[in-house]
DNA sequence: CTTGACCTTGCCCTTGGGGCTGGTTGGATC
DNA sequence: GATCCAACCAGCCCCAAGGGCAAGGTCAAG
C-alpha cells in the first residue's frame, strides 16, 4: 500500500520546518516534496521524508550552514556522520580559541588602555644575516600547522648549510588580517652562504618582546601598534615588512602566560 | 599638544577594521570619527579610538552581535565587563546543549530510522481529574526555568487542596517549536475541589514513555511524532492538546539515559 | 454556494559587511 | 600649473537562511 503523502502545512507542523524553510529547501534541492501537481504547484512529501526533515532541524540548530547539510544528508549513515563529526570538531576548535579571546578581552576591559603602556619597546642594530627561507601565503587557522611544517623542512636546510646560527624569524610581507595573510617568508639564519640561501641586509630595528599571554590573535595585534606608535613618536621610519622572532625556548604547551613568546620587529631607518 | 588624527585608510590598517566596517559603525553609532570635514565627508579618526576599535574587532570575532557590542563599548569598564561576561556564558550554554544534540545525531545517522520503531505506544484510559493549574507563555530557552518556578508554587498551592494526587503534567496548548512556545499549562492533580482548582474530564489517551536520552530537545519530536503516527494508523482521532506528564522519582541529574523521564501523550476519541 | 483554511508565487526585510562603480580629493611629482 | 595615482566618498547590488506580508488560486465542510 502506497505510503500517505502529507501537504506541505502538515509535513512542517510535524518536522518542525518552517513552510518557508521547505519551499527553500527545495528550491536548493536539499529536501525536494515527492510529488508537485502540475496544475496547483501544491507540494506533497512523503511521511518517510520526516526523518530526513528532523535531520535538517538537528543540524541546523547545530548553525551547520545548508552546503554542508546537504553533505550529510545526501551520504547518510557513516559518511554522514564523519561529515558531523568534523563539522562540529571545528566548531569546538574555533569555540576554544573564543573561549580564550574572551578572558583576554574581559581583562583588557576591566584594565582598560593601561595594557598598552606596559610594552617596552627597543631598538637595536641587527646585522647583516645569511639565511635559508621559504615564502607562502596561507590563512590564519593554516597559520600554525604551515610554519611548523615548512620549519621543520628549513632546519634539515639550514643543516645542510652549516646549521641555523641563530634564532628563526618570519617576515609578515603582506597585510596580515583575520582571515587572510599576505605572503610569509620564514627565515632560519646559517653560517654557510650558497644558491640556497639569501642576504637578510644589516638594519635598524624597533622591537618588543611579547609573553605567551599577548601572543595570541588578536592580542599580538597590540605589540605590532604599541612598536609603530613608537616609531611615530620617536621620529624614526619604518623600511621594510615587519617580523616576529622566536624564542628558540619556547614551547607553547608548557609556558607560563607571562614566558616571553617572540620578539615582534620592525626595521627603521 | 593635539593628538594627530588619523585617515580612515590608515585607521583601518591600524585597527584591522574594513573601511567598510568604519563606515558602517558610524552609521550605526558604534565608532564615530573624531572629526568629518564638512566639505569633502573625509572622516578623521584619534588614534586612541584604536583602542575601542581593537575591542569590537575582538568581540566581533567571538560573534557578538553589534547591538550588543555597543552595550560593551558605551559603558567600558567593569559594567562592559560583566556585558561580555554574560554574553559569554550564554554562548557557553547554547554550546553545551548543541554539543549533546551533536551526539544525538551522529547516532541517529549511523543508525538510521530504526530509532523511530523502538517506541512502544499504548493507550488507556484517563478518568477525570481535579487539577490546580497555572498557564503562561515562555520560549523554550526559559522552559525549564519557568516550569520548575510554576511547579514550586503550584506543590505549595496543591498542599492547601489535600496534597499532590497524582503525577504533575504539562499540556502544551501551542505549538512548540524552536523559538516559541505556545501556551503551557502546567497541572497537578489534588484531591479538594475548591475554586482554585478544575476538572480535567475523563478521556482515552495514546502516550508512549520516553527515557532520558529522548527528552532533550529535539529528540522528544520523534516521539511525538510516534504517537501521532500510530494515532493515524490505527484510526484513532486527536481531541485535545498533547501532554506530557512526568515521573515523580525521575532526577535528571542522576538518572541513566535509559531511565523512563516522562509520558507523552495524546487524548483520542 | 460560501466561507475559511490552506496553498502558491513574489517582493522586501533582516545582520554584518564584501564588491563594484562613478565621482571627488590629497599629496607628490613633472 | 598640470598631471597622476592613491585614497576617499556615497550608492548600488550581493551573501545566508529564512520571516513577513500581499495578491491570488484551491480545497473541504457546512
Amino acid at each position: 500500500m502506497a505510503e500517505p503523502l502529507l501537504t506541505i502545512g502538515v509535513f512542517a507542523r510535524r518536522s518542525r520546518l518552517s513552510i518557508k524553510a521547505l519551499r527553500l529547501y527545495k528550491r536548493l534541492g536539499l529536501l525536494l516534496p515527492a510529488e508537485i501537481d502540475p496544475q496547483t504547484g501544491y507540494r506533497r512529501y512523503r511521511e518517510s521524508q520526516l526523518f530526513t526533515a528532523r535531520l535538517i532541524v538537528g543540524l541546523r540548530r547545530l548553525d551547520m550552514p545548508l552546503s554542508e547539510v546537504v553533505r550529510v544528508i545526501s551520504v547518510a549513515g557513516e559518511v554522514g556522520a564523519s561529515v558531523l563529526t568534523s563539522y562540529w570538531e571545528w566548531v569546538e576548535r574555533r569555540l576554544a580559541a573564543q573561549r580564550e579571546l574572551a578572558e583576554e578581552l574581559r581583562q583588557s576591559l576591566l584594565w582598560g588602555e593601561s595594557r598598552f603602556a606596559t610594552f617596552d619597546i627597543r631598538e637595536r642594530d641587527q646585522p647583516e644575516q645569511i639565511v635559508v627561507s621559504e615564502t607562502c601565503a596561507v590563512d590564519i587557522a593554516a597559520l600554525t600547522a604551515t610554519t611548523a611544517d615548512m620549519t621543520e623542512q628549513l632546519t634539515r636546510s639550514a643543516a645542510a648549510h652549516g646549521g641555523a646560527s641563530g634564532e628563526r624569524f618570519v617576515i609578515y610581507h603582506g597585510e596580515v588580517n583575520e582571515d587572510s595573510i599576505g605572503p610569509i617568508e620564514i627565515c632560519i639564519p646559517v653560517t654557510t652562504e650558497s644558491t640556497a640561501t639569501r642576504r637578510e641586509p644589516a638594519h635598524r630595528q624597533a622591537y618588543v618582546s611579547v609573553t605567551k599571554a599577548q601572543f595570541g590573535w588578536p592580542q599580538i595585534l597590540s605589540a605590532y601598534d604599541a612598536v609603530e606608535r613608537w616609531i611615530d613618536q620617536h621620529g624614526r621610519r619604518r623600511i621594510g615588512s615587519p617580523r616576529e622572532m622566536y624564542r628558540a625556548d619556547f614551547d607553547p604547551a608548557s609556558a607560563a602566560p607571562t614566558d616571553e613568546a617572540c620578539d615582534v620587529i620592525f626595521p627603521i631607518a
